[in-house]
DNA sequence: TGTGTAAGCTAATAACATTAGCTTCGGCAT
DNA sequence: ATGCCGAAGCTAATGTTATTAGCTTACACA
C-alpha cells in the first residue's frame, strides 16, 4: 500500500484546514486521521498526541498572523504603520475565524517553537512604533495598550458580541484614530 | 437512599466551582455528577447535556460580572465611574481566569436567557458613559472600543500574554488614562 | 394511605484518545 | 541486484466521556 507520506508539518497543515472549514471543536484525531487517510494512531509516529497537535497548530496560527503583520508594515513608517498594522490584524482573523480561539492562550515557557512565534509577533508590533519618540519604559506599555484594543476589538467581533454587523467597520476606524491619538499623546513630537 | 437534591441552578453551581478550581477543560458532565454526588446520567433530568451546561455556565458568568459591574458604578457618574468600571472587569476576571473561556463567545440570538444577560453587562457600561456628553451614535461606538480596551486587556492578561507580570499594573493604569481620554475627545464638554 | 411524577438508577452504545505490539515499505550499504 | 533495518503504517485493546433507553423509588399531595 502506498504510504501517505505525513511529517508534522503535514499533519499541522491538515488541522489547520480542519479548523478553518469546520471549526477548533472539529480538531479531533479521528478527523484529522481520516482527511490524511490514515488510521488515528498513526498519527503518532509525528505528533504527540491531540494537547501536542493543538500546541503545533496554536503555533502555526502565531507564525502565520506574525508574517502577515510583518508584511502589512513593509515601507511603512509612524502613523502610517500602525495603521496599516491594526487593519492587518483585524483582516487576517477575519479571514480564519476559527483560528482565534489558538491566539487565546500565550505558549508556556518550556516551548520554544511557539514562544518564539508569540515573540516574533509581538516584535512586528513593537517595531511598528520604533518611529515614535516614546520614552524608553514606555514602548513595552504602548504595545501592550495597541494589542489590547486590537486584539479584544477582533476577538469581540468574530464573537458576534457586537450584535449587529452594520457600522462595525467604522467602529473600527474610531479604534484607528484613537490608537493614534493614544500614540500622539505619548511622542507628541513624531510627524 | 436520600436524594440529592439537584436542580438546574445547583448543577450550575457545582459547575462553576469545577471550573474555576479545575478549569474550564476539566468541565465534564461526569466530574459534575461525581462532585454532586449524583450518576452521570441523572443530570439529563436538569440540563440538556454538555452544551446546555455550557450555555448555562456561560450565561451565569456573564451574570456574575454585569451584577459586579453594577456595583462597582453605584452612585458614580462620569469619569469615576468608567474608571471604577474598568477596574471592576479587570479585577473580576483576574479573580476567577478559568471563568474567562466563557465570555469569549457572545450568546446565539434563539438565546433569551444569555441573550438577557449579556445585553444586562452591556448595558451597565453603555449607562456608565450616560453622564458624558455623546452625540447619538457615538454612544455605541464608544462602549465598543471601551469594551474592546478592556476585554482585550485582560484577556491577554490572563493568559498571560504580557509576559513578565510586573508592571501589569502600570501598564492598565496608563489604559484607564487612555480610555479618559478617548472620552474626552469625543465629549470634551464633559466635567 | 395510596398514587403519580419526577429524580434517581443501571445498562448499553458510540465517539474519541491513547498504548502495545505487529507488519511492511523503501532508502541505503554492500 | 539484494538484503537489512528503521520508520511508517496497521489492528487490537483499554479507558474516558457523552448520550439514550428503560427501570425503580422517593415523596408531595389528594
Amino acid at each position: 500500500m502506498a504510504r501517505a507520506g505525513l511529517t508534522p508539518r503535514v499533519v499541522v497543515d491538515v488541522a489547520l484546514d480542519l479548523v478553518d472549514e469546520r471549526g477548533a471543536d472539529a480538531l479531533t484525531l479521528a478527523a484529522v486521521a481520516k482527511r490524511a487517510g490514515v488510521a488515528t494512531p498513526s498519527l503518532y509516529k509525528h505528533i504527540g498526541g491531540l494537547a501536542d497537535l493543538r500546541r503545533m497548530v496554536a503555533t502555526r496560527v502565531v507564525e502565520g498572523l506574525a508574517q502577515e503583520l510583518n508584511a502589512a508594515v513593509l515601507g511603512l513608517s509612524g502613523r502610517d504603520a500602525v495603521r496599516a498594522l491594526l487593519r492587518a490584524y483585524r483582516s487576517h482573523v477575519r479571514s480564519r475565524p476559527h483560528r482565534v480561539r489558538f491566539l487565546e492562550t500565550a505558549p508556556t515557557p518550556d516551548d520554544p517553537e511557539a514562544s518564539r512565534a508569540y515573540r516574533v509577533a509581538v516584535d512586528v508590533m513593537f517595531a511598528a512604533l520604533r518611529t515614535y519618540d516614546l520614552v524608553e519604559g514606555e514602548r513595552v506599555r504602548t504595545t501592550r495598550l495597541l494589542r489590547s484594543m486590537v486584539h479584544g476589538f477582533v476577538v469581540l467581533e468574530v464573537a458576534g458580541g457586537f450584535g449587529l454587523p452594520e457600522d462595525v467597520d467604522a467602529t473600527f476606524e474610531e479604534l484607528l484614530d484613537d490608537a493614534e491619538a493614544l500614540l500622539d499623546r505619548r511622542a507628541p513630537s513624531t510627524a
